[in-house]
DNA sequence: GCGGGACGTCGAAGCGCTTCGATGGAGGAA
DNA sequence: TTCCTCCATCGAAGCGCTTCGACGTCCCGC
């Protein structure tokens, strides 16, 4: 292993003016930085990680707890983790995988071990009772979703509220007077994930706010409960025109159900959905829809977690604003 | 943040002494070993991750490189980077995440710094250009997938070959006479990863060892391909009556393309798939079929590497039998 | 021509842990 | 009792890096 002193006696330097000269943190000679650099390419110098956080007191590393339960769409799971990684890495940082199976325990473990310098927790719930563990750390942290009580804590999601309105005002604008919410699974409600309760009250305040007769439905990730669920929607509510999906794995079945019972899409039912735009858009239907940033909320996370650790203030609540994609599973209501 | 020495001082021991009652490398008395661990619990003493790195020189961090690529199946890459990191738990260590995007200056990074004791690579090509690398490191590493030429390295996999030839052996056993491979996308094929190819081989071998009459068709990840294919596999092969799918996304929307076209599954076509058991039981009609067994995967992967990291020999391939489970998918062939 | 800043570089300390060789004391054999 | 062995523990060195204070050296202004 080549370490800083072979670099040093190389450029005939000491070993803290390759340090500075490599961090930058002090002045150094354009002379010498360059003899510096030619001999770290000559020897292929890399910085012992080890080393370099003990002595630095940062280790470089994030850690990204993900969720494994079930109503979680997987998909998002992964695009949000590649892209946490992918800009962490803009940041000359590594990211440290953690399951939610670990827990609390986890979190404490890696952040007491020095392990990493700060944390991202995905899938929060209104109520998670790693709220109090990490507002007692000694390490930043960033959380997707909101909590109930989010004060001294920074956090980042897809403003859900706003899409349920959104949702609910495209059918509205289209002349659908009576709508209804496909929703997550009955868990998920329970266990009081933020996101799902904050759909429902978009949606049921824009119908309210518009005038809709609404209702909202639950709905397992499964066909037959899909097909259930559309079952129930025509029975209870035969004016029935415009749907909102918050559920991608029932998105395709529904569609399916809704046609088998005889209804059209979008000829005699619009259907609006929140979920990720490549789901959307290969459905055999492609569904006008609001898209779940993936990929944006971790490069969010990612850089508000920086600022962070340079000490900065960042704002504690981030909603990123929804937007809504045109398909082909909605039109205008048929004029009575 | 509370350190080696508190916990001597606390205990009435040299720093040593603590080291060697909690790493056991050394007999230390029962009765001090007791006030050690005491004297850990009253201060909360956690180990710091760097400083024992660098001293022991082991970090006990993992690296997991996973794919990013299209074609290859999203909750099954999520689910072995979760069995991963719950294996890696077990045996004391962490696990850091890279996406493949960094290549191979992500693996040469993460192993000259130290940051990393050895390395897990998903996705393997059948000519990875990875490969002279992970030879040449001092690091040990396991391989997901089969290259062309394995020698010198350490790989596990599905035994997809036997997989391919199971799937055709049930269909054979059932009485069907002509049957076809649904594959995956052809950018797979093109790229040359082994598993997918591997497949095609056993589907092939089984077929002609049976006298059945075959085709491979690769195929999009899209329902409008899946359609196609079905539509061209009845225009080329009209006695068609079984079928084996490589290609979780198009499953459902072949099984529908095939309803449509006038065709009952099971009753006028059997099909088996290779494909995560939770795929294929969800499905409308559930499918007899091959489990991807992603998360006996990551386990035997993890153990493999600790193996090696205590400089045990390890058998250079690792097959895993394929199990095939019965559905409803599959039926006898009619007489004719 | 001399004092005083800058500027660039060096040396040493120290981050918190593991590990090696050394040490002391207890216990058994003679 | 003496000597030797063995066991439990200690002290010090060192892992490879960063960082702090100190030390020239050069140049400017008076």
């Amino acid at each position: 292993m080549v370490k800083i002193t072979d670099v040093a006696r190389n450029a005939g330097v000491s070993p803290s003016t390759v340090s500075y000269a490599l961090s930058g943190k002090r002045p150094i000679s354009e002379e010498t930085r360059r003899r510096v650099e030619a001999a770290v390419r000559e020897l292929g110098y890399r910085p012992h990680a080890s080393a370099r956080a003990l002595a630095g007191s940062r280790s470089n590393v994030l850690a990204l707890v993900i969720p494994l339960r079930t109503g979680i769409h997987v998909p998002v799971v992964t695009q949000f983790a590649v892209s946490v990684v992918t800009a962490a890495r803009r940041y000359d940082h590594d990211v440290l995988l953690l399951t939610q199976e670990e827990g609390e325990d986890g979190l404490r473990r890696v952040a007491d071990t020095a392990l990493v310098d700060a944390l991202i927790v995905m899938d929060v719930q209104l109520h998670d009772p790693r709220l109090p563990l990490l507002r007692s750390l000694d390490r930043p942290s960033v959380l997707i979703g909101f909590p109930r009580e989010a004060a001294g804590l920074t956090c980042v999601d897809l403003d859900f509220r706003a899409a349920g309105e959104l949702c609910v005002e495209r059918l509205a604008g289209l002349g659908h007077r009576v709508v209804a919410l496909v929703g997550s699974p009955p868990e998920v409600y329970v266990r009081g994930t933020a996101f799902a309760q904050r759909v429902v009250q978009g949606f049921t305040a824009a119908a309210d706010r518009c005038g809709l007769a609404s209702r909202v439905h639950p709905c397992e990730a499964t066909p037959a409960a899909a097909r259930r669920v559309a079952e129930r929607l025509l029975r209870e509510q035969p004016a029935l025109t415009g749907v909102v999906v918050h559920n991608e794995a029932v998105l395709e079945p529904l569609i399916d159900a809704f046609e088998q019972l005889g209804l059209r899409v979008p000829g005699d039912l619009s259907i609006t959905a929140i979920c990720p735009d490549e789901t959307a858009a290969a459905l055999r239907v492609p569904v006008t829809s609001v898209a779940l940033p993936s990929a944006e909320l971790g490069e969010r996370a990612v850089d508000l977690l920086l600022r962070k650790l340079t000490g900065a203030e960042v704002p504690e609540a981030t909603l990123l604003t929804p937007h809504l994609t045109n398909r082909a599973s909605t039109a205008p209501r048929d004029a009575p």
